[in-house]
DNA sequence: AACAGGGGCAACCGCTTGCCG
DNA sequence: TCGGCAAGCGGTTGCCCCTGT
């Protein structure tokens, strides 16, 4: 059975001959594909134009990379399907060159295997039941990591050990090879240890701006309009650009929650607290929006957070202005709007109006957390705090927190 | 050398989404 | 608002090749 949209001709079926290939090739980049279902009429193939599609874009695209993945691509991958779950797409495009249909080939020939291996659900990154009895002696969601640093205790079967697989990493190349600078491969979202203050997020995209502070540095070149001094600094950054103390977030004090990032420590995950999702999500979607260097105030009243400024702690809502004005990302507006250790809240992210809405509960909220998850913005992030102990599977992370 | 089994990968299938009239 | 069409996407299938016996 053909494709309903070319059942009514004869189509051929099966592998590419290289004489259809170069068919293909030749009529693509003198015409574009601006309707597939007329590509193969007009470019002499007896194939449907889904066809073509798909052998175009898995195949024979000038762009495409070909061979066995990196060791970082890998990484990549395994960070953001902790993330993204199953949505192959979304994590192609964190790897250029590289299609939907490999990488999911990839995962289902090679990284799966490793991760049970190491006695991960590839589905959810956790611990596996048996692996946590033997790591952890049988730890749940939620509790301490006994190294207190919230990273995974497994190591790489390859030897790329728990450096590259536990601390989040996101690698966005794809549209870093846009700027004019050697883009950095991977991001690490690490967070100073003093967690006093304010939130600062910046994220280094160029090895331009070195954050690690607790406060905006005297004429640091992301507007803090909240006018907080003072912060808990998040900074997105080159993997390559050393080490900053703490290896872990902390967004949310005092909360229950769990996460999958939690798990994969049997428990700590990437938070040192045992709240660490919020954070993995975080980089995502800040990895999604490259371009995007944010200074983000944390919301007024925020459960854990001293040293507000006084007049911050007044106000119900702030809008940071995220904006990468050096590469000509649009503008994208960082909304959160607090209520102290609010029990339950809601994060938009609608790419049309660019807009971020994170409630409170991101930060604190101990119990209910209802994400409306308007958008993966080509695969941003998901923001996931509270949940009061609840499980913590990648579903869930997605669409129920 | 021949065969069987497994793994990897290309391609297909069918559902969903978005666009347009 | 609705229906048709095209594209996008994830899951599945089937073929080919490699390896072990």
């Amino acid at each position: 059975m053909g494709h309903h949209c070319c059942s009514k001709q004869k189509v051929k079926r099966g592998l590419w001959s290289p004489e259809e290939d170069e068919k293909l090739v030749r009529y693509i980049s003198e015409h574009g594909h601006s309707c597939w279902s007329s590509v193969p009429k007009h470019a002499g193939l007896q194939r449907c134009g889904k066809s073509c599609r798909l052998r175009w874009i898995n195949y024979l695209r000038p762009d495409l990379k070909r061979g066995t993945f990196s060791e970082q691509e890998e990484r990549t991958i395994i960070d953001v399907h902790r993330i993204l779950g199953n949505r192959w797409a979304q994590i192609a495009k964190h790897l250029p060159g590289r299609t939907d249909n490999e990488v999911k080939n990839f995962w289902n020939s090679c990284i799966k295997k490793k991760l049970i291996a190491q006695g991960l659900d590839p589905k959810t990154h956790n611990l596996l039941p048996a692996s946590k009895t033997l790591l952890h002696g049988g730890g749940g969601g939620g509790a301490a990591n006994p190294s207190g640093n919230g990273l995974a205790q497994f190591q790489s079967s390859n030897g790329a050990a728990a450096a590259g697989t536990t601390p989040f990493t996101i690698s966005s190349p794809a549209k870093a090879a846009a700027y004019d600078v050697a883009p950095p491969a991977l991001y690490d979202v690490v967070l100073p240890a003093n967690p006093a203050g304010g939130m600062l997020m910046a994220h280094d995209h160029h090895h331009h701006h070195q954050v690690a502070a607790a406060a905006a540095p005297v004429g640091y070149p992301y507007a803090d309009h909240g006018g907080n001094g003072g912060g808990v600094l998040m900074s997105f950054r080159d993997q390559n650009a050393g080490v900053h103390g703490a290896a872990s977030m902390d967004f949310m004090n005092g909360s229950s929650s769990s996460s999958s990032m939690e798990q994969l420590g049997g428990g700590g995950g990437m938070s040192s607290n045992g709240n660490g999702s919020f954070s993995a999500s975080m980089a995502a979607f800040m990895d999604e929006e490259a371009a995007m260097w944010a200074t983000a105030v944390a919301p007024p009243g925020m459960g854990g957070l001293a040293g507000m400024d006084q007049v911050a702690q007044q106000q119900k809502q702030q809008q940071v202005l995220v904006q990468d004005a050096a590469v000509g990302v649009a503008p994208t507006t960082l909304m959160m709007h607090g209520g102290g250790a609010a029990t339950a809240g809601a994060m938009v992210v609608d790419k049309s109006v660019e807009m971020v809405d994170v409630s409170s509960a991101v930060y604190g909220g101990a119990t209910a957390t209802a994400f409306d998850l308007d958008l993966m913005v080509e695969s941003c992030g998901m923001f996931c705090g509270g949940g009061g102990g609840a499980g913590n599977a990648m579903e869930q992370l997605q669409w129920d927190c």
